[in-house]
DNA sequence: CACGTTCTTGCACGTTCGTGCGGTATCTTT
DNA sequence: AAAGATACCGCACGAACGTGCAAGAACGTG
């Protein structure tokens, strides 16, 4: 066999099997081990593969929406949920979205800030346990992709409240197509607790940057702030033309 | 198996099962407990999980008084919680309970199980996530300690549903005082939701029989049935003079 | 065809990594 | 306070790793 086909059957078996074992391709090969190394660790060099003790695995760690969860925070996502936290002041009220960008600005409120919070996700609700802040949970049927109540019930107790600032979670931020998500009624959800609110400000993480979803929430020039991550040079510029943006240094 | 696909797969199980039991996973796994810890605690060095007393909890949960009771499920509470999932039927309509063994009763419901879950517990919505069950929150005022929705939102939210089961966590369980847990306004909600819901069910782990807390939520004759573990000699016969007892094997 | 170059492969060596075990320390529970 | 469970540390062993080297194959060139 030649060494290119070995290499593509190699790849083959990693997305089918998500693994590599050296060892065993070593035998079932009729190889050494030590070209089966050899041939994981240029393709790992090649960026096709990650390295692991005693083969390889795909680039990705793990399969389906498994790898979504528990993808460690981008020090982008991080960095703006940072500066989004500094936002919230002793004895304010927030409202919080859902999603992995407002989880991280969850985990960014200092324990002991005494402040009064909304949200209709119980992942965010869990994580405000302990903290010292109130915590007002907005109820409905749970929207499981992205962990929030929505609904007739949520959508009237949003509306009974009433808050300073609201952190809006989004898919995508683009200059024509303004805030977007993947789902009509989690857009709905969106822009009613946007109402509820004297400002709202977008987390605006690199990747968001420039990317649009099929569902509108909100045109950027209705929110306060994006706050935005520029590290990887997106083009805020365009952005700027619509809506205020922050930038986090 | 690979070390890095065995961490995967505990941060899996971590997810699903909202915690990770080194003593269980190297029985499971075939490893020594050393070799679990080692990778527990690689993991909560990178900020995937947090280490505790005997395994490992998520990161959002907290690390308050309420996670810290969530590690010692005990023998007891699990049985007691595995045959209480036993009784939800596939198409059912449930109410969960907030506290720790209403939560052991969660992960107990099979994954594929379709049924319909209302609950007032974040931290049992979130358990839900992964299941197919679809889940009605209740929303309101957060009481951190027990961490479950209340007041008069939650009230009025609870009292537009109403199910067929409903799984009652309490404090104690006793003779003469009946079923007690340690706040009122938690009483009350306990209550009313009690009257949603065509049978109640009482989870007895062991702990709790023959105790009694300062605030009563009803008599034992206005239950269906207390599910008790009788495997610590508790004295069942007093309570049987009052309520049905399903003993777990 | 002869020769040198390049690439691939397997082997040997020292190094690193993962694992289990014994001992000790710490926590939990009675 | 004592007992049991759990955790951490250091050690030893084996598996996996990387490197250097030599043998062989494939290729190009004269």
């Amino acid at each position: 066999m030649l060494a290119a086909t070995r290499r593509d059957l190699l790849l083959e078996r990693l997305r089918t099997d998500g693994r590599l074992v050296a060892k065993d391709l070593a035998l079932e090969l009729g190889l050494s081990e030590d070209s089966i190394r050899r041939d994981l660790r240029d393709l790992a060099a090649a960026g096709l593969c990650t390295r692991v003790y005693g083969g390889a695995l795909p680039i990705s760690p793990a399969t389906g929406d498994y790898a979504a969860r528990t993808t460690v925070a981008t020090e982008s996502k991080r960095r703006v949920a940072a500066h989004a936290a500094s936002l919230i002041t002793r004895g304010s009220t927030v409202i919080l979205d859902g999603g992995t960008t407002t989880l991280e600005l969850t985990r960014a409120i200092p324990t002991g800030l005494e402040c009064d919070v909304i949200t209709h996700s119980p992942t965010i609700a869990a994580a405000l346990l302990d903290h010292a802040a109130s915590v007002y949970l907005i109820g409905g049927t749970l929207f499981k992709h992205s962990a929030v109540a929505t609904g007739a019930a949520a959508a009237e107790m949003a509306q009974r409240v009433s808050a300073e600032l609201f952190f809006l979670g989004v898919v995508g931020i683009h200059a024509e197509a303004g805030l977007t998500t993947g789902d009509p009624e989690e857009a709905a959800m969106k822009r009613l607790l946007a109402s509820r609110a004297a400002d709202t400000y977008v987390l605006g993480s690199s990747e968001k940057l420039g990317a649009a979803a099929r569902h509108a929430i909100l045109p950027l020039d209705e929110v306060t702030a994006i706050i935005a991550d520029p590290s990887d040079g997106a083009d805020l510029g365009a952005l700027e033309q619509h809506a205020q943006v922050i930038r986090v240094p």
